[in-house]
DNA sequence: CGCGTCACG
DNA sequence: ACGTACGTGACGCGT
């Protein structure tokens, strides 16, 4: 059967027109208004949605005078000038529907109405549904069993639909009838006279009885006083205003309908004309459109993987693998597949159900053939519980997606990835799964949406494997790619797949000694306030603080008063339920984050604790934990630091925890070359201390405790790009004197100074800053007008190169670590990492060599201008290694 | 789900 | 004159 033959027509002025006055202004950041633009492809979008059409097309009128003007000069006098702000915008549109290869007629001597008319005149002549969209009403007239026409109403968001049947219903009037009407009503907006005092009620009356213009001019004598009178007046005019209302149905256009075909266009146009247009909601929808016209793929075969044998054989042949695997909820020490697809070219996909994983352990095993995929650490987690090890992760879409831009906004599953390069709307994980959930939950989801959730995986893979490749040789990421990150999610899987100890006792102990403590505080607390209270509250707190004691209000939030440590700091002096405050705060911190939230995820087979680490979250190349955050345990204060105590090593193994030294510091000594920096790395002396006496001008010895927090303040502070103003904040010195401070270590370390403008001006120039690695940051608000943004901008700018070279480091020596480790066979194991510090749990024989380990590949992972110096230390749990 | 708060490097 | 240090994640509250 022949598919149903659909034709949408949009009058381009009057929709883009109801748009722009429709919506708030919007503009790209660039000087062009948008508003209308995007107001007109949101209805569009809607309609193409909506009405499912084969065929569009888009019709303008002309500047040029048309026919109607050259019959009556007066026709569409007074209209008011189209704003500049809207005129701006037309252009760019016809640009859209150009990249759209949706068609576009506009035809000298002809308004959009009547390309319209002649349009959808032949198209219901060869069997086409018409749909046709304005804000006009005349096109009522066009309405009949085959053509409806859509009327906006309220802007542009809704429209009311009429066909032969609505329009009677309405105005119980024909369509032809309609023109009539116009005759004998006129229309102010186009300035068409029609018969003065005759409106809408009026005109319809008479058409009721005498059917038409003509039908009323024959019956005037049937009419009486003043209307009769009207009537005979405006005649010629009457029959002039239903000339002038009467749309043609055959403009001398060219044209085929075959033209009008819609469906076929390259979304890579349109995807560059919104980014131009920063339209970025609407990206998202081009993936939609050519899904559901033409574009779509065929679809793919999935099957069952029944010839074990010459599958394996294809694939060592081919040398690479495409692997994705479906898990259900469940223990990460279980076995919880629920099905594996595997592709060797993107064409063909092969499963295999559960447990039937196992067939394929020497492939998935075997080192010389590649591993490719998204999100692969996922797989290589999924598959440990079988004594399968994933080996040659060699290509991971989403890890290369992340290093070619690193956004914090955007995703890198591999939806957004296909939005992104091939312009493709795949079913999303959220789509599969709803909201929330993270794994397959059989039998709620089916089998077929299943086999697409895969494919559409396995399709973005090899869709955009070449891309990425090319993008990562162009920005010099090669290296950063294939030898730091890839290796690094076999480590990362196996670092979240082994976990780290916890000891309940201890959980427990504590639990207890911070509840009572939460207790006790929290009634001295309510004795000073005289009730009861929700502490936790920053409002209800805020009330009793500041409305009931009346203590001095320091600072304000947009909801109300401040209370964190900061102020409280300044009240402590004035009020002895402050400091109460404070311990309470600091307590119930520590239960519900440290205890409560560590305590939930223990798991119940291990007794450990699997925290994940996350490759693509940061913007500055550093690895994230969550679930828990393992790279946020406390330290800094005694009674925090007692959550350290709960996490301990098995028994006959202990905690190794080998720290950076300084490395951020040092790694600016480096990147800057900066001869002085560099000279005080190599003395071997106390960095600060050091730093204080060059720039101070003291002999080392001499250097007093304020000078050397001075100095490493404004270490720090340099690595942020601090201010003055936030550095005697720090300090409690005043500004002037904190500008000194900056004002004499940029005098010693001129090459560092150097370096930070030189980062700017290059962030400022390409848009983006790197790291010794090459890996990038763009940084797009250091363009920015804006003052806050631009210097924050900056600030980012300085900083990415610093923080990010570390983690550059680390990641290298994390790769070493974990290949040294297994090549000697050793049985510890590295388990976490927390920025500048990896911990390995090592069998109590092995700690030896571990530390020795440790301290050379850590060292030794680069070599920069400046020794990497790493401090070791052993324990039994977290809290002794310091 | 945004906000305020606070834990880490 | 602007506002004032980079990068994260988790919790409880209140809408």
């Amino acid at each position: 059967m022949e598919e149903e033959k659909i034709l949408l027509l949009i009058d381009g002025n009057s929709i883009i027109n109801r748009a722009f006055f429709a919506l708030p202004p919007m503009d790209n950041g660039e000087g062009l208004h948008t508003n209308a633009i995007y107001g007109f492809l949101t209805m569009m979008f809607k309609m193409i949605k909506n009405y499912n059409p084969s065929h569009i097309s888009v019709a303008f009128d002309l500047k040029a005078p048309t026919f109607r003007h050259r019959s009556y000069t007066e026709y569409k006098a007074g209209r008011k000038k189209m704003p500049f702000e809207l005129g701006m915008q037309i252009e760019p549109l016809k640009k859209v529907l150009d990249a759209f290869n949706i068609d576009r007629k506009e035809l000298e001597g002809y308004e959009a109405d009547d390309i319209i008319g002649t349009l959808s005149f032949e198209a219901e002549n060869k069997g086409y549904k018409v749909i046709i969209v304005t804000g006009d009403k005349d096109a009522l007239q066009l309405a009949s069993d085959n053509t409806t026409v859509l009327i906006t109403k309220k802007g542009i968001a809704e429209v009311e639909e009429y066909d032969r049947k609505g329009v009677i219903e309405r105005y119980n009037l024909t369509p032809e009838q309609f023109i009539d009407l116009k005759g004998l009503m006129g229309d102010k907006s186009d300035n068409i006279p029609g018969i003065p005092g005759i409106g809408e009620k009026t005109g319809i009356k008479l058409l009721l009885e005498y059917d038409s213009v003509q039908g009323v001019i024959d019956n005037v004598d049937k009419l009486k006083g003043a209307q009769k009178k009207k009537v005979e007046d405006n005649k010629d005019s009457a029959i002039m205003s239903k000339e002038l209302a009467t749309i043609l149905r055959s403009v001398p256009i060219k044209y085929t309908l075959d033209d009008l075909k819609w469906g076929d266009f390259e979304a890579e146009s349109v995807f560059k004309l919104f980014q131009e247009y920063k339209f970025n909601s609407l990206i998202s929808r081009i993936a939609e459109l050519s899904g559901q016209n033409g574009n779509q793929e065929e679809n793919i075969e999935v099957k069952k993987l029944e010839d074990i044998k010459s599958f394996i054989e294809k694939v060592s042949e081919k040398g690479s693998l495409c692997i994705k695997i479906l898990s259900k909820q469940g223990n990460i020490l279980d076995k919880n597949i629920y099905k594996s697809y595997f592709s060797i070219d993107g064409e063909v996909i092969f499963y295999l159900d559960g447990d039937e994983i196992l067939e394929l352990k020497d492939l998935l095993e075997d080192e010389s053939v590649e591993k490719i995929g998204c999100e692969l650490k996922a797989d290589y987690i999924a598959l440990r519980p079988y004594g399968i090890e994933l080996k040659n992760i060699s290509f991971d879409i989403s890890i290369a997606e992340y290093i070619i831009d690193s956004k914090s906004t955007t995703s890198y599953e591999f939806d957004s990835i296909s939005n992104k390069y091939l312009y493709k709307k795949v079913a999303s994980k959220e789509d599969l799964l709803g909201k929330g959930a993270k794994a397959v939950d059989y039998p709620d989801v089916e089998k077929t949406q299943i086999d697409d959730y895969a494919t559409g995986i396995i399709k973005t893979v090899y869709g955009t494997i070449e891309k990425m490749k090319e993008a990562i040789k162009e920005d010099d990421m090669e290296m950063l790619f294939y030898d730091m990150e890839m290796p690094l999610v076999e480590v990362l899987g196996d670092m979240e797949y082994t976990g780290i100890c916890v000891d309940s006792g201890i959980i427990d102990t504590l639990e207890n000694e911070f509840k009572e403590k939460i207790e006790k505080t929290e009634s001295k607390i309510f004795e000073y306030s005289g009730e009861k209270f929700n502490v936790n509250s920053p409002k209800q707190l805020g009330v009793i603080l500041f409305e009931k004691l009346k203590l001095p209000v320091i600072k304000k939030t947009k909801t109300g008063y401040s209370t964190n440590a900061e102020v409280l700091e300044k009240l402590k002096n004035h009020h002895p339920i402050i400091d109460l405050i404070t311990e309470y705060r600091t307590v119930t911190k520590l239960k519900s984050t440290y205890i409560d939230g560590i305590k939930m995820l223990i798991n119940e087979k291990d007794g450990r604790i699997h925290s994940k680490f996350n490759q693509t979250i940061t913007t500055t190349g550093r690895i994230s934990s969550t679930d828990p955050n393992m790279q946020n345990i406390p330290v800094r204060t005694d009674m925090g630091r007692q959550i350290r105590k709960v996490f301990v090593s098995e028994k006959g193994k202990k905690l190794v925890d080998a720290d950076y030294s300084q490395v951020e510091l040092r790694v600016l000594a480096h990147m800057s070359g900066d001869e002085h920096m560099i000279e005080a790395f190599e003395s071997g002396e106390d960095i600060h201390r050091k730093t204080a006496s060059q720039v101070f001008n003291v002999p080392f010895d001499e250097v007093t405790p304020e000078l050397r927090s001075a100095a490493k303040a404004v270490n720090f502070g340099i690595i942020y790009g601090k201010s003055d103003f936030g550095l005697s904040d720090d300090l409690n010195i005043s500004i002037v004197e904190a500008r000194n401070y900056i004002n004499s270590y940029f005098a010693k370390y001129e090459s560092i100074k150097d370096f930070m403008d030189l980062i700017v001006a290059s962030a400022q120039e390409k848009g983006y800053s790197t790291t010794i690695f090459n890996r990038r940051r763009y940084i797009p608000e250091i363009k920015s007008s804006n003052f806050i943004d631009k210097n924050r901008g900056k600030r980012a700018a300085m900083n990415a190169p610093i923080q990010g070279s570390a983690a550059d480091i680390i990641k290298i020596a994390m790769v070493n670590v974990y290949n040294r480790l297994k090549e000697y066979g050793l049985k510890s194991k590295l388990i976490l990492q927390v920025h500048d510090e990896l911990i390995v749990e090592a069998t109590s024989d092995e700690v030896e060599r571990v530390k020795e380990l440790l301290k050379d590949e850590m060292e030794n992972a680069v070599n920069l201008k400046v020794n990497l110096d790493v401090d070791l230390n052993v324990g039994d749990s977290w809290y002794e290694t310091k």
